[in-house]
DNA sequence: CCTGTTGTTATGCGGTTGCATAAACTATGC
DNA sequence: GCATAGTTTATGCAACCGCATAACAACAGG
């Protein structure tokens, strides 16, 4: 029996359970008892806190993407540079925790949810654009820093490579854990960024 | 009532309607009796060619990973130079059909699976290292061809800093066909590709 | 202490669905 | 026409799923 927990305590444990349960089993393991059982209490206690089982699928998506986005973003601080601020951020997602395979099999697992279901689209796209947003903004400080001033198109294409090559990274660092170590994967991605916006990379100043 | 076929043409059917099921309503729903909805025949069926339904999915995930790799390399002829099939590999990489919506949701129902069943992870195994070594030797190709004759490490570095660029736009590409359109997913592909590898692009010579 | 509220369990229901099997039927080649 | 490969129909039977509800345990305030 559980010890008793006051707040929305229970709620959280549930909604991590749901993660680590689809992660290890997937999501059609993903029933009320099973994530019950992850967290270590009875499958009713899941009506108490969600309405529905739809309920704590959303919360978990909504908590997996929040939680992605702010270990990138939040390595970020307001006194740095916009060109560190970048390679912090770069940094962050050629790291763990967004490294993992963890991360990657929530990311498959979920993503073909918010074909069928558009609460979860919904979700999805919320993140989505925050993301690519705050991303630009990265790119177009540091571009300013080294004197380029690039049209909308081109800041907007210069995004939509970046940021490829990042999700690209990730995808294949996760997938290769073994194969290819984490900061071969770090130097790879900010170099390749460094060549692709045409700014020099901070440690390597020329090349 | 299916007329009657001849030959290993209802295997093939049925493998097919395994992907479609798939890619519309999720590995979830891809039963044996949906599937065969999906083909039209009736369900005993699938038992005739497969020797269970794990065996059918296998052999779905066979087919697509295998005709992914066909819309890339089968537009490469071998009386071309090695930019040129580089630039054709890199283009059938972002267009259709590997950049469309179903791709990716099938590679993102299929993912999941490899990580618990061994079957389909050798499966995804093969394909990968067969993409990786031909990926490598176009890089190779173009890269020589251009007077560059990279080390063993920067070569293997700026393969998975292409690959991954290429797999970032496909799912970018395939996430989102509406606001993103596919000739500018190319341009983009094609630009930052040969920044990347420091060599003009071949439409815009210099840049 | 007692009582009301909140957290938690236990249990049951109705229903779906899944995979597999076996036997019956049909077309087709020889 | 007979044998065989292809196909359907019917069925077994179990697992299990999501949801609901009622009973039980803990704690807070009066």
């Amino acid at each position: 029996m559980a010890t008793r927990r006051t707040g929305n305590d229970r709620e959280s444990v549930l909604i991590d359970a749901t993660l680590t349960c689809i992660a290890r089993e997937g999501i059609s393991a993903a029933t009320v008892r099973n994530i019950a059982d992850y967290a270590g209490v009875t499958n009713g206690l899941i009506r108490f806190y969600f309405k529905s089982k739809d309920g704590i699928l959303q919360a978990a998506y909504r908590r997996f993407l929040e939680r992605l986005f702010e270990a990138a973003h939040g390595t970020i601080g307001g006194d740095m540079t916009a060109c560190e601020r970048l390679e912090r951020y770069l940094l962050a997602n050629l790291s763990p925790p967004i490294v993992t395979p963890d991360s990657l099999l929530l990311w498959a697992n979920f993503l073909p949810l918010t074909h069928y279901d558009d609460a979860m689209a919904d979700i999805r796209r919320h993140w989505y654009t925050r993301t690519t947003l705050a991303f630009r903004d990265l790119i177009h400080g540091a571009l300013e820093e080294h004197g380029h001033a690039p049209s909308d198109t081109e800041l907007r294409r210069l995004s939509v490579a970046v940021n490829g090559l990042i999700d690209g990274l990730w995808i294949e660092g996760s997938l290769s854990t073994e194969t290819l170590d984490i900061n071969e994967l770090q130097t790879i991605g900010l170099d390749a960024t460094s060549r692709l916006l045409d700014i020099p990379a901070s440690h390597s100043p020329k090349r």
